[in-house]
DNA sequence: TAATTATGGTTGACAAAGTCAACTAATTTA
DNA sequence: TAAATTAGTTGACTTTGTCAACCATAATTA
């Protein structure tokens, strides 16, 4: 792989870099900070989870995301119930309240590409997602 | 632009933003932090610039800038020198030791891109840079 | 099976990253 | 030329993230 092939991808992790902290700036205006609506991603789409696994998922610190859950806890967004297998792991799953709290976020998040990506007419945004999904796929065969 | 679409593009950011996690966690090991980094990518390429310039770019602080400035003039990596036209203004630009810094974890980089590219063939490479390309490409419309 | 080691999670103490507002000095604008 | 703006610095602060010690439970092994 030459020089050349390694700056045009770091040109693009720069450029998307970019697109993502502006996609991201966004959510600041939420009551939510960023780690934590990722938190609340993970639990909403497992529906239970111990934290051990958010931690391999989000490759977060166990202490940070300890505290992250407790302030969860604090607001009733999130249950935990203890596994009957393995008496150190709670399993947690977002409250009702939680659970529409994620989706409100979400739904705002949906509108925001949605709003960004009106500048698009539907070709560019096809082939918008099938370069994205293109990328995936060359890329996960990597992190294996 | 359907709920389909917008789920496709913000699997993809999220993927991403795994990749360049992982990309930038690599970093952390050297003598400076991401934004130290972020900032003298922009001083090397510019060669000399101010630091509005630099809070533009990198949507920057200017006072979390100006700290990160300091520490890199303690450690002699830039020099600073008063516009001409405009007094207000500072031009910097990387001393000799800096740029021979930048360039030291440059190379760093561009070998752990190739490295973790290894694992593609050449036309994996070759679709992978057209696909990030067509994305930029895309993309800049928009944050026109 | 008793002692040791490993694991999930919490806590305290801290470091790094980032923000906000007030300020100085120079520059523009009215 | 007085008022408003701008580039950059500083102080005080919050948010984000890390590290190590610790507790309780579980798994391993002697």
């Amino acid at each position: 792989m030459d020089k050349h092939d390694v700056d045009k991808i770091r040109a693009f992790n720069r450029f998307y870099t970019k697109v993502i902290g502006l996609l991201d700036k966004f959510l600041l205006d939420s009551k939510f900070t960023l780690p934590e609506v990722r938190v609340m991603y993970e639990i909403y789409h497992a529906k239970k989870i111990s934290a051990k696994t958010i931690t391999e998922l989000l490759d977060m610190d166990k202490s940070y995301l300890s505290r992250v859950l407790l302030s969860f806890e604090k607001k009733g967004l999130i249950a935990k119930t203890s596994d009957h297998v393995d008496a150190r792991v709670q399993l947690i799953a977002l409250s009702a309240t939680g659970a529409k709290e994620y989706e409100k976020l979400n739904k705002a998040s949906d509108n925001q590409i949605a709003d960004i990506m009106e500048n698009l007419n539907d070709q560019e945004v096809n082939k918008l997602i099938s370069h994205m999904q293109a990328i995936q796929n060359i890329l996960s065969k990597i992190s294996k």
